[in-house]
DNA sequence: CACTATAAGTCAGCCTTGTTGACATTCCAA
DNA sequence: TTGGAATGTCAACAAGGCTGACTTATAGTG
């Protein structure tokens, strides 16, 4: 079933880093980053009555305003009667704006508001702070490999999603 | 408030990794990649009524078997009582046993029954067949990489945790 | 035009997993 | 020996996922 503990006898080159123990270690170390990685917006939300998945509607929002209903569904990889719970607080708080589509009148297209933005920007602020710390400390060779290895990981679809906000940011 | 933006231009190295924009593809990166993460064993937990927190105590369980439930929680991070909810359908289920402790009577040490190991084999599995194909993808420095910049990411009691965990497993 | 497909929103109800508060048991030290 | 601290358990509740069924409005097509 599992091929790992024979990683090291292969071929010539060392493939020691594929061993179960190695692949456990990473297993466990994406487990603990990834608290890490959302404890500090989720402190910032739970003062207020939001949670993570208002964190990342907003997040999204504001990568690609504009975006429709449907579209945001397929990033956030979540059912629509959940998004749209999400979104109506969203709304009804003042800090997204819902605009019927011009040439689709069916569609609706997202928009962050000033407010939408304010609070994007203290959430980003704070988890990016984090992320500036990390990358600083780990140099540029390992960030580069940290984003190698997460892009491998990721489910097909999710890796065209991420290409195409990467082509659109930078 | 945010730095990032003047990255490129202090002192003599490089720092355009550490750009806004740079930051917030590594931020996607790690929502997109935990996402693929967890979905292999997200999908064999729907089938039975377990979820991701009952993973993650099988998880730890197996690793550092006769762990109190209290080193446990630290671990986890959680609530006791949330724990508890998820230990007590493990051990109503006969994958999780929990022995009073000797020395003090007031602690209960955890292991998993052969049950329980069956199910964290074909968990593990699956989990590790996806890192090892992301590891094997990405190469040998790019996992060196991912690792240090983790590590980084985590908040300084996970991290040691995470060591404690390294030195007793391999 | 009539029909079908698509985009979005809604209602009802379920499950997991997080939370806080109250409580029982056990240990240890004053 | 007694009172505080530590360990674990139970009860009740909220957030945020999920499915399924349905409505409304609009687009596109035969």
């Amino acid at each position: 079933m599992s091929d790992g503990a024979r990683a090291g006898t292969s071929s010539g080159e060392s493939l020691l880093y594929l061993t179960d123990e190695q692949l456990r270690q990473g297993i466990e170390a994406m487990f603990f980053a990834y608290r890490g990685f959302t404890a500090d917006p989720d402190r910032i939300l739970g003062d207020m009555s939001y949670g993570r998945a208002h964190h990342r509607a907003i997040h999204f929002i504001n990568r690609a305003p504009g975006t429709t209903v449907n579209n945001l569904l397929n990033i956030l990889g979540v059912t629509k009667q959940s998004l749209n719970r999400v979104l109506r607080t969203l709304i009804a708080d003042g800090l997204v704006e819902s605009r019927v589509g011009k040439t689709d009148k069916r569609e609706r297209h997202l928009h962050l508001t000033d407010k939408g933005r304010a609070l994007e920007g203290t959430l980003s602020d704070a988890q990016r702070a984090r992320m500036r710390a990390a990358f600083r400390e780990a140099g540029p060779e390992a960030v580069s490999g940290f984003r190698t290895v997460l892009e491998a990981m990721m489910d097909p679809e999710m890796r065209r999603a991420y290409a195409k906000l990467r082509e659109s940011g930078a």
